[in-house]
This record gives C-alpha cells, structure tokens and sequence, in this order.
DNA sequence: TGAAAACATGAACGATTGAGCATATGTTCA
DNA sequence: TGAACATATGCTCAATCGTTCATGTTTTCA
C-alpha cells in the first residue's frame, strides 16, 4: 500500500526530552557507518548466517561478527540459531522503513 | 520457501551500488550525533538565527556553527541571510520524515 | 571610518570507534 | 571423548569526530 499521508501534525513547540533525544541520536548512529549499511542491505530480503554476510558484503567474519553484536544491541536485527550457525535478519519492517526515507534523500 | 537459486544478486532486492551506501552510511552518520538531533528538533516546526539556536540547545555559537555545517553540506538545513543574522530551517519534510521514522523505532 | 554584532573557520586536543588479531565459546559428528 | 566448524569476544591502535579557543569575515550603524 502507498505511503502518500501527510506526517501526523506535529506538536508545535514540544521538543522531546533530551534523552529521547540521545536514544535517537544512537538508533541513528549504527546506521551511519557503511559496513553496517552493507550488512542490513543484505538482509533486506532474506535472512543470512554469519560467514554468508561476510561473503556477500566483503569482510571478515570477525569484522562482521562485532558489527553484528551492534546491530542485535539496537534492535536492528534478530537472530536465531539452527545447529552452529546462527542465521540473522531485519528485525522488523521499521528498519527497512528507515533505510528507504534515507535512500530517496540521497536519490535527488 | 523455495528460494533455491544461487544467482549472486538476489533477484527481487538488487542490492544499491556501493557509492550509493556510502552516501547513504554518511547521510545517517550526520543525523547521529545528539547534537546535531538537537539542533533539528530545535529548527522542526520555525527557523532560527544561529545565537538562538545556540541558546536553545544550550552550546556555544562555535559549536553550533561547525554542526550547522555539517548539516548544511548535506543538505539537512537552509538558510538565508538577512542583515547580519543568518537564518537557518529544516531543508524539507525528508528530514521531519527522517526524524519520525527514528522517533518511532525508538517509542517502543 | 571604526566599533560592535553575528557568524564562520582553523588548529589542537581528548574521546570514540571500526577493524585486525588471537583466542574463547558453543555445536556437531565420528 | 576429540576434532572440525561456526561464531563471539577481549585487546589494541590508527583514524575519525566534536568541542574549545582564538581569530577571521561580513554587515550594520553611529
């Protein structure tokens, strides 16, 4: 379904509290690093393990596996374990949501 | 269930060039400084002159300047100069659309 | 003209961070 | 058991980042 609706109005003058405000600082945070960008772009679709991941965006798996551990802490991803390998995925479509405002900013 | 192929891009999700993350990892990188995420909400629903800005946030006119740089040259932010103030504002609603995305991952 | 106001900028410095390396943990199977 | 495999984690360090301090630039007005 399209997303055409105006933003909800917002509430003149209420700025959030400061603490929101870090904790969105931080949400923001992890996106902004392009290892991590990678690694939820290649979870956009499909659910992956750990060593795939490294594969498909070109790192280490050590590399990968921090930056994992970032993602989970946010809440960006979710995890679950089959045998050894743990295989990961967007945690929800919010994540996806984020990433799409970011890409039609860039693509101007 | 039946994703069996092993064509390295996926079919449906072509995953964005690389140039494309990168700017992408740098637009999300700006929004994730507490200050900067300050400074926005600051300019969310009016425009203000730097020395209000800095008062409102409560940093130094030295610091908010180099922020408002940043925000600037990525096209965050506006502004327009009028006398010897210097006006800024929120670039367009891809910000306020960005912002409230985040706000809503972080609700919850 | 000159001083003051408003903002921008350059250098420097402490704090944060992403990645590499080595190693630890956990799991399967012979 | 033990070996092989998949992943996670401490530690470290170079690079990046945000702020401060001092100074530069632009504009106004007496």
């Amino acid at each position: 379904m399209q997303q055409e609706d105006r933003l909800p109005p917002a509430p003149e003058g209420t700025v959030p509290e400061d603490e929101v405000l870090y904790e969105l600082a931080d949400l923001f945070r992890v996106f902004g690093d392009s290892s991590r960008i990678k690694i939820l772009y290649a979870l956009h679709d499909t659910e992956l393990c750990v060593q795939d991941i490294a594969d498909a965006v070109q790192m280490s798996q050590s590399a990968v596996s921090h930056q994992l551990r970032v993602l989970k802490d946010s809440k960006l991803v979710r995890f679950r374990r089959e045998g050894r390998t743990v295989y990961y995925a967007l945690d929800d479509d919010h994540v996806r949501s984020i990433l799409s405002m970011g890409m039609e900013h860039v693509e101007e």
